[in-house]
DNA sequence: ACGGCCCGATCAATCGATCGATAGACCAGA
DNA sequence: TCTGGTCTATCGATCGATTGATCGGGCCGT
């Protein structure tokens, strides 16, 4: 009686949500139909738009929440740090944990920008573009305070984050590597490729 | 007389797959439609069909022969190289110099795995896969004979080679950067993160 | 009897692909 | 030099299928 179908379990917007990202980040925004989607959500083609205004704009808001999610918890975690090496320690944990936690969902973000219209694309990449710039201070920061050596900061922190994005592309949650291990271990190859100090020099 | 028609110039096979390379790489391989195609070959979406099969062969077409001849070029430029630090340096300078000189191609190549046909497939991750080998050895043989430091082989591989195929995202032969310094200065980035000594201690 | 959910049926548009046909280049035999 | 045949390259028209999206109406708890 609690229950008036054997439907999903979740409530219907969660389920087309969670759809929409798996099905995005396996086949592609353009590769999914929205009878695809209606299908992997378990809801009829129709039903499907009283939970988006169009697909695009289903796309659309999962990357700009995922997006400022992202920024949110990146500005949180350098809240009140100072130390350029300990900024970069910590955002490399935080976007490797978060690409390995949610592969799926980073996926999407990283290759479907240009699915988008115009206006959306905006402001996606407006936020990106204030998550960047919290890794171009910190790589600005170490320089300046002698702490990092590198020639090319600007191309440094592309390198950086294409190695950290990558993640999301072959991280199996049930492989030999656990999320924080590989949060170590990416720690200590981004100290490397700035030339700061490793952790533990024992 | 010597031209019958204001065309491309170029022979028609040839502008059908530069103009796929770059409509795939821009758009996706779902996103590009073959009147998409046509117009951009300055063809009829008929004629299209008269240099390729089928739109999904002419995308594996592209991927496998770019593949193969990276693949190719690689054996190459290791054969008869020993040292494993020398060995990386030509790695990284091929796939970063390669990805500098045609990221749309790169970037078809590696966006677009997953809109092939299942035995597609097989072919292009053969021949993908036979190339990362080269890289596992090379880290392997590098750790050792003892002149790289570093733990979890594996997982540095993933990265340095995410690390690389980034460049095709973002490089632009405008920049202020040239083809050979970045491939210098990967080859550094590379170097550091597997613990290798740096080029010219000086 | 009203409002939140949901659906079958269907829309116009576009998809990838195929059809028969045309125009020209090239060659063989008369 | 003409003629007929073959081959390649190209096209407009069109195929059935699928696309994203809409509409009117039904169910059900309140």
């Amino acid at each position: 009686m609690a229950v008036t179908k054997p439907a999903g379990g979740r409530p219907a917007r969660e389920r087309v949500h969670r759809a929409a990202v798996r099905l995005f980040a396996t086949k592609g925004f353009h590769g999914t139909g929205i009878r695809d989607l209606a299908k992997a959500a378990d809801l009829s083609s129709a039903s499907l738009y009283h939970y988006m205004p169009t697909k695009e704009r289903l796309l659309a808001d999962i990357m700009r929440t995922s997006l400022q999610s992202l920024l949110d918890a990146a500005l949180g975690e350098l809240d009140g740090v100072d130390d350029p090496v300990e900024r970069l320690d910590r955002l490399v944990a935080l976007h490797v944990t978060r690409h390995a936690r949610e592969p799926m969902r980073t996926r999407v973000v990283d290759n479907e920008v240009d699915a988008l219209t115009p206006a959306s694309r905006r402001d996606v990449v407006g936020i990106r573009d204030s998550y960047e710039k919290l890794w171009s201070d910190t790589i600005d920061d170490g320089l300046h305070s002698g702490v990092f050596t590198t020639t090319r900061p600007a191309t440094t922190r592309l390198a950086l984050l294409d190695m950290c994005n990558g993640v999301a592309r072959w991280f199996s949650p049930g492989g030999e590597l656990g999320r924080s291990d590989l949060a170590d271990h990416y720690a200590d190859l981004a100290r490397r490729m700035v030339g700061a100090p490793p952790r533990q020099p024992r």
